[in-house]
Formats: C-alpha cells, sequence, structure tokens
DNA sequence: ATGAGTGCAAAGGCTTTGCATTAGG
DNA sequence: CCTAATGCAAAGCCTTTGCACTCAT
C-alpha cells in the first residue's frame, strides 16, 4: 500500500477515530481535508487561515486527538508554529525536500532497496541504545528549483 | 576528520566568532563547555541549569551569535524549548534520536557505507527534481530509553 | 572613551486550559 | 438524555526586546 484516495483515506480516519473511542465530527474532516489537499506538511497558522471557521482551540485540540488516534502525525521542524501531515499509513512513506529559502516542502522518494537498509540500520543502532522507534523523517535541505 | 578535543573545540570557536568579529567571552565559553561536555544536543531549558550564572536572555542572544558564527547549530525538535548542540565540523556528521514524549535528543551514526549510499541516492533524487542540496538530516523519531 | 556584552524586566507569540454552550450518538 | 466536542477568553510558557549598566579594547 503506498497511498489511499480522499474518500478512502476519511473512510480510514473515520475508523481510527472510532477505535480510539472519539468521533469524526465536522470540524475534524475539515482539518483532515485541508491536510489532503495539501498534500504535504501545513504550518498550524496556515491550517487556521484555511479554515476559517475553525477556532485555534478546536484546531489545537483536534490536532491532538488526531495524531494520538495515528491519523496525522507532527512534523519535526524549526518552524515559528507546528507542522502537521497525514500519517504515513495514509500517505505513503516519502521524505521532504525543504527550500532552505523559500519554506517549501515538496515530497521525495529514495530507492525501496535503500530506505529498507537505511531502516535495518537505524532499527540496529535504536535497538543498541534502548530506544524505540515510531518512524524516521529524512529532510533535504537546500534551494528548490525556483529559488535556483 | 571526525571530530576534536576540547581545547581544540575552543580553538576553532575563537576563531569561527573572531572571524564574525565576535569576541570569546567568558559566558560564551560557558555555554560551549556545556555542550562539550554533554556531547549531545541540549535543551535551552537545560543548558540553564547547568549555567546558573547565565541569564536567560544572555543565554539566548549568545545562542544566537554562536549560532550565526557556524559555531553552534540549532537541531530541529518538537521540545518544548529550542535544542543546540556544536555544529557538525567539531562535532562530526550524525543524525539524531528524537524523543517524542519528553523531547530529548541523542545523536547517532549510521554506518559509513550506508550513509555514502544514502547520499548519493539523495543527490540522484533531487538533480533530477532540479533541486540543489545544502545538507539532510535524519531524525528517528520514538521513545528514549527513560519515556519507555 | 566607545561599542560590545550583560542583566533585569516587560512585551510578544504560540499553545494550552477553564468553563459555559452546543451537538452527536 | 448525556457525554463529547466546541468556542471564547484568559492563562502559561518559551523567546525576544528595551534599556541601562559593565567590561574590554
Amino acid at each position: 500500500m503506498s497511498s489511499l484516495n480522499n474518500m478512502e483515506i476519511h473512510t480510514a480516519v473515520f475508523d481510527l477515530l472510532h477505535n480510539a473511542g472519539q468521533r469524526y465530527t465536522d470540524k475534524r474532516r475539515v482539518i483532515v481535508d485541508i491536510l489532503i489537499q495539501a498534500g504535504k506538511p501545513m504550518l498550524i497558522t496556515d491550517i487556521l487561515l484555511q479554515a476559517k471557521n475553525v477556532p485555534q482551540s478546536t484546531l489545537y485540540r483536534n490536532l491532538l486527538v488526531l495524531e494520538e488516534s495515528k491519523a496525522v502525525v507532527r512534523v519535526v521542524t524549526n518552524a515559528e508554529s507546528g507542522c502537521y501531515e497525514l500519517a504515513e499509513h495514509l500517505m505513503g512513506h516519502h521524505h521532504h525536500m525543504v527550500c532552505a529559502q523559500c519554506g517549501s516542502v515538496s515530497d521525495v522518494l529514495v530507492p525501496e532497496h535503500l530506505e529498507h537498509e537505511l531502516e535495518k540500520a537505524l532499527a540496529k543502532v535504536a535497538r543498541r541504545e534502548g530506544f524505540s522507534i515510531d518512524r524516521h523523517q529524512l529532510d533535504l535541505i537546500g534551494r528548490c528549483k525556483n529559488c535556483t
């Protein structure tokens, strides 16, 4: 499985929330729709701009619920506000190219065999350190096509 | 070059600051000493605890100066406070294990050959997309030994 | 002297929380 | 009905900024 269509994503999110004893409310659906449409990590500030009828507190609380239900993940970044995207099992595993100039983020894939080898090596290192890996995140930082 | 001894690091930091038109003051030396001793990324809150005679504002300002001078880097994490470590040319190239619960970050190495193979693959993908890579960053996200 | 560095306190900005209201099952 | 979810406002917390003081050149 690599990625799902929009309807399948909503169904999957519904199941995830349901299993966590949570409801798939309108606001939550709006948030997920925005993340689907973006197709890449979004800053909370940008989500707020697009979801004008979703108050801050509701957005923050729902992002936490969606994260705990494994529907979204918080992307590690040093941006001024939090950054979220759909979970990997909904989006497919991928990495990010981050433009240091314009801040744009695009998805990128590395060869399957390398990804596999990398995961094995990371698992080994983590085990040695007593660290349990939830996921890994690989970012390329540089200049995008438009900022050269 | 992989890493330097303590004295060499101080000398290198002095040069970096000097080249940037900055002084290597006592407070800055204290901060660098703490980072050297830690040998891993440190949260600002933890640096403050260890450097009791360094006020918050001084710490924040000096970390910025040290970062601009390329002596330290700000590590990207979702921790509650900022996270810094010595720059790669002082510490050697490595990656990070980020605890999603407590926010702690520790350094990790992947096998040399894999690192090399990864860089080749990333260069290839980036070239195809017209993206010029400045650096890459690989984070393991999960639970640290203490948060299991 | 003269500008960089420092320190205290206050201001800013993102995030969380309290509490009353609304809505979904 | 009854609890979860929502919305507004206030509180919290990390970080930045203003301004006066100190130190090194």
